[in-house]
DNA sequence: CTGAAAGCGCTTACAG
DNA sequence: CTGAAAGCGCTTACAG
């Protein structure tokens, strides 16, 4: 009676059947009406419900799903992991989540992990893609799709933000908006998001004409607001800027924050123009004109390559790109300009 | 060679032993010395790792944690949640993560999947408890700790935060600084913290002998910023606050945005204070007066409570609650009253 | 210390 | 359609 859970066993004595009859019954396989009811009412009775371990353990199935993400505190994964959710719970798959921080070697401790096979496939959206991180994902042998750029000869599904498109906008609507000396924060140039950034950037300054000043670029060491704050000072006073693009919206909200204690209005004075659209660009003050970079849209299509893939596990990787959009916002409005 | 992962069985037959033997050395029982080196190089040369289903079916630990929360994307949650996720890991705990969202529903859902068992314990923390949750609850095969109030004879590990507490100081800090008309904005009352915040309000409102004017208070429908400029507006318009007190930082920013707006200076003309002290209330202008509940802190602490349990399952449920602290900020300096 | 055997709770060919 | 049996990959008494 109450010794642990009920089994199939235990199910199967109480219905007076054998324990393949109740898996069958339970699994929706052809059976006789008779069989069903008699199978149904003992597990009803019972309150069975089937142990997810050991059916996993015999159809190699886990029904969960290892997300890998830099930081769980940055809105931008946020909204990138509140999709995944969605769209995997919506198949039936369990979620199972790893905060990896900007570091590779944890990054590659949980592609290791995966060789315990508590997961049926991997979502990964690295900060730093190394060259060990690339051969583990060669050699893992679960489906992965990585969010973010990584080299085309990588067997993975593929999903990647736009960056350098989300850049040249920016730039182009701070240039439309008569900006002249657009200086860029940007994290750290040895990330993915910080390299596409800051190429990007570069690009699109010899297009227009811009001052490809040195002056004008700084990097901070993380993606952080704190990070931001130990530079931004300092950008702004040497470079003279009339307009900071910022690598996301947490170093845009640092660059709001310094120019405010120093007294230089925005728009007025100096536009902003942050990275990823989150939430916070609307809490500021003036709110924030900001490229989003579709985090959410990325995470639910990399749940879909991803669940697509554990129904038909041989096409051929996809990739798969989504395009930015400007939001103009106060904060670099062309009316306000002194 | 290639036919699938390594087993014990191929590590065994590799090494020339028996496969008990394989799983005494790779689990750190006592074997010869010349046995651990025989298996140690049998399974480094074969890449063997072990599976977790198959472990975990035998020795009935799945050493996966579940933790269920309202909102991944409220910033507060997200505070929770990486304390819990670093808590687990360095336990070697995965985390199995489910988004309720405020439906009492999702939550029966994640309670009843629980039987499947597919984690060894769960933290919970849901904004609404229903006699059904409860029942659940007390149900439930594995140890369990709820963030949040519940009734006392629910035998499960509690952490709360002190919403009464916090209510009091900040009412406290307007009063002392001179304001008179406060308004609370709150979210839903039927919300455990919700519920627990109004009653606080009303019972601080009367010792300082405040207006307990109906007027003075509203209800949002959500713990959102959408669902506080729904009705805040409103509020600040028929009641005419020296100061607003709201439930969370969600609603403090709707306030903000709203008396914004409205052309109403803050701290000036109208103080505001929120609750939960996230990210949020350094990011506004003016920074945001805060009560923060130690989100962090009370992540933290419901994993060591599980953690525990699961050494230990049989000791009494404990009840722990973390104490408040004001920030004070811009939102409500003194010196700033106009 | 080591090995042969049983068994965790399921599912799935294989006979009947 | 149904049941007896094998087996997923481990761990753990039990003998020796």
């Amino acid at each position: 009676m109450s010794e642990g859970r009920p089994t199939v066993g235990r199910v199967a004595a109480y219905a007076g059947v054998s324990v393949a009859s109740v898996s069958r019954v339970l699994n929706g396989l052809s059976s006789s009406p008779e069989m069903v009811a008699k199978v149904r009412a003992a597990a009803d009775q019972l309150g069975y419900t089937p142990n997810a371990m050991a059916r996993s353990l015999k159809v190699r199935r886990t029904e969960q799903i290892a997300f890998g993400v830099a930081d769980v505190g940055n809105p931008v994964y946020v909204d990138m992991m509140r999709a995944v959710e969605a769209e995997a719970r919506a198949e039936g798959y369990r979620l199972v989540l790893s905060s990896t921080g900007s570091d590779p070697s944890a990054v590659l401790d949980l592609l290791r992990s995966l060789a315990h096979g508590y997961a049926d496939g991997l979502i990964l959206s690295p900060l730093r893609v190394t060259d060990e991180i690339l051969d583990a994902l060669r050699r893992l042998r679960v489906p992965a799709v990585v969010i973010g750029r990584i080299p085309p000869d990588v067997p993975v599904d593929n999903v990647r933000a736009n960056s350098a498109g989300g850049v040249r906008m920016a730039v182009e609507h701070l240039y439309e908006t008569g900006r002249r000396r657009i200086a860029f924060l940007n994290g750290p140039a040895d990330t993915v998001p910080g390299a596409a950034r800051a190429r990007a950037f570069d690009r699109v300054c010899r297009r227009l004409g811009l001052p490809d000043d040195a002056d004008l670029r700084a990097e901070a060491d993380d993606f952080t607001i704190e990070a931001g704050l130990d530079v931004v000072g300092d950008l702004v006073e040497r470079a003279r800027p009339d307009a900071v693009l910022a690598g996301n919206d947490l170093l845009a909200v640092a660059t709001l924050q310094t120019l405010r204690e120093r007294g230089r209005p925005v728009p007025g004075d100096v536009a902003v123009v942050g990275m990823d659209d989150t939430e916070l660009a609307l809490v500021t003050t003036p709110t924030l004109t900001s490229v989003s970079l579709g985090a959410d849209e990325r995470g639910r299509l990399a749940a879909r390559l991803l669940l697509e893939r554990l129904q038909d596990p041989d096409h051929e990787p996809q990739r798969m790109a989504v395009q930015p959009r400007l939001r103009v916002r106060g904060s670099s409005s062309a009316g306000a300009r002194s």
